[in-house]
DNA sequence: GAGATTTTGGACCCGCAAGTCCACTTCGGC
DNA sequence: GCCGAAGTGGACTTGCGGGTCCAAAATCTC
């Protein structure tokens, strides 16, 4: 199946309206006639498209949003040279799940895909290069000085990392903000010393 | 409705039972069959005792698998007011979720009763209670002059909840405890200063 | 032990949503 | 402009699973 430009521009508007449909109140239950809906596509195009259907499609709206995650922290978490960019880094964190709020599309997503094989690859990718990029950024400060050598680079970054699922966690299901800010304050802090 | 000791037996052993299954590989798949299978039960049974049907099911297993999370704490959780009970309570905490590993029952029951009112206030009610049995160990320990008092106990205690969270949804995803244990292992530093 | 009430069995209904199919249209290359 | 391939529309099928219903059995109350 060769693609033509048109095709693959209908792909990307699938994709695109199912991931802004699967940010809605109630993400579990969409459904394909929901997305033909506001797609403006036919059933046909949808199984055409994504041939194995509805677990596909959700996959590659999965793969997509995992994209956006680390894409909204740029870029600040390309270049962690400086308390500064740090500083940035953590509001910009901050800045986007709080504008999120209750409704996180990832997690709305690994919660239906759960079972399929790949999704636990796209989460998983998406924690690796998550941590890969704040570990350089430790490394980074650890060889300017600005962080004492025995910081264990690449488990502080795990812990950075699992830091902001928690706090995610909690204000998708308390509405507060307050542990996440808490938690990346004292992780960093930590990092200062 | 009153219930017998029968009647109420019944109805104990069918939300058991609903949990169990619920703690398998695919929870978003478990269906009222299944569990009228493993419950030996029937349909009229089920509804019998859950009227609204299969959402207030669901939200009960989740106020039991809730109350479970503060019980396998126990005694630990309750006196936090030494060094070693801190350590004892990480411990018991790191051991639960290991032994769980990616099966968390409520994580699974939350996403799909997602969009019940009743659903977020049970895990609300969960962080809220772990918080405060947290805070009160920590200003057990600032009243002792272990921690030092210009932490706030309630902000900390919320982070360290939230802390828990983030490591275990990573467990979940990624299978790894570390990011857990680390996390855990920097929080309480911070206590100790 | 009679009558009310609770508990139980399981057949049945019904709607929904995933997935299929085929005819039609449009496009792209030569 | 022709032909094959890609794109599109939408009716239709199908199975699954939540929920209903009624009648029978067990249990409680007096």
């Amino acid at each position: 199946m060769t693609l033509t430009a048109k095709g693959l521009a209908t792909k990307q508007r699938i994709i695109e309206g199912a991931a802004a449909h699967l940010r809605s109140e109630d993400p579990a239950g969409v459904t394909l006639d929901d997305i033909r809906d506001t797609t403006g596509t036919s059933k046909s195009q949808l199984f055409h498209y994504f041939p194995s259907g509805k677990e596909e499609l959700f996959l590659e709206v999965a793969r997509f949003e995992a994209d956006r995650v680390l894409a909204d922290q740029q870029p600040h978490l390309g270049s962690l040279d400086t308390w500064e960019s740090w500083e940035a880094w953590r509001a910009a964190v901050v800045a986007r799940y709080r504008a999120q709020g209750a409704q996180c599309p990832l997690a709305a997503l690994m919660a239906q895909v759960g079972s399929v094989p790949g999704a636990a690859e796209v989460s998983t990718t998406l924690l690796r290069n998550w941590q890969t990029e704040l570990e350089r950024g430790i490394r980074t400060m650890q060889g300017q000085g600005d962080v004492r050598p025995g910081v264990d680079a690449r488990r502080m970054a795990g812990a950075i990392v699992a830091g902001i699922q928690g706090g995610v966690a909690v204000l998708r299901t308390t509405g507060r903000t307050e542990p996440l800010e808490s938690l990346l304050e004292v992780l960093i802090g930590y990092l200062r010393g």
